[in-house]
DNA sequence: CTTGACCCATGGGTAACCCAAAGGTTTTAC
DNA sequence: GTAAAACCTTTGGGTTACCCATGGGTCAAG
């Protein structure tokens, strides 16, 4: 099959499974007429392997090497346990981190209501935002970074 | 001040100012015989602005669109109230995307813990990661994006 | 007058794609 | 039979919010 044809057939964009091509995640072998990639139901597997992998959280280069070490003969797995559980508590912080953020933006939000909606004070800067607590590193610096 | 000066007042690297400069979010002056960039106390405070309104989740494109409006006399709060209310529930989304990812990883980490370590089946790729649903949209074809 | 600490601008890298351009190929329809 | 639609190719640039290296100027102190 083409392109689009793999792509359709495992539900992204034709420009994703070049992507992935050119990254040598996929390895289709060449029409030798006219050039076009031609996929084969292995790379279709590979193509939904790599879908799966992605929605654990793994990065293309990850799951490069991978599929490297699998068609290597390797079991790929404790690698794979391993990258797991050291992005997970990664995960974890950055949904705090998200939820922290949700709760000023609502926080934020309800404080308007009791607000006057123009607040027309022109030259200074949103109160609202300007009341919020300093990033805490802020004064005379500090650690690093927050992301 | 200088770049570094006013980086460390605010505990953000002087990379960052400078790149908040390059972006028209801060309007240095210049020393008229080295070239050297000048902040004044106004800029510290926008540069403290601009710190808590990322912590709000807005872009710096956002922030320089806010910071306009302000500086032509407008209350830029309309603006910046919706801006938040229409990027809440992204947020949300986002947070439901990560929870359900750690979910899987969890899952998948426990699963491991009942099955013998190397499961030595060279050329299969991770049965783990292989009996994970496939993404939804997946099978032939359907709606647009996950992201 | 020579360090060392600081400044400048330019350009390239990050992650995972998306998109446009320019041109060849295949399919479809009249 | 042929022209238009639909699809293929590669190349190169854009997205976000910075970080980092390079090469070179500047400045305060010893």
């Amino acid at each position: 099959m083409k392109v689009s044809e793999i792509a359709r057939q495992a539900g992204v964009t034709a420009e994703t499974v070049r992507h992935y091509t050119r990254e040598g995640l996929l390895t289709p072998e060449r029409h030798p007429e006219n050039g076009y990639q031609l996929f084969d139901k292995r790379n279709l597997e590979r193509l939904r392997f790599i879908q799966r992998a992605r929605t654990l959280g793994f990065g293309v280069a990850e799951i490069r090497d991978i599929l490297e070490h699998a068609d290597h003969g390797d079991s790929p797995c404790p690698m794979v346990r391993d990258l797991l559980a050291s992005r997970l508590p990664q995960i974890r912080a950055r949904i705090a981190e998200l939820e922290a953020l949700a709760m000023r933006m609502e926080q934020a939000l309800a404080a308007w209501e009791e607000m006057p909606d123009g607040t027309p004070d022109g030259h200074s800067l949103c109160r609202l935002i300007e009341s919020f607590p300093e990033p805490l590193n802020a004064g005379q610096d500090a650690g690093e970074e927050t992301r």
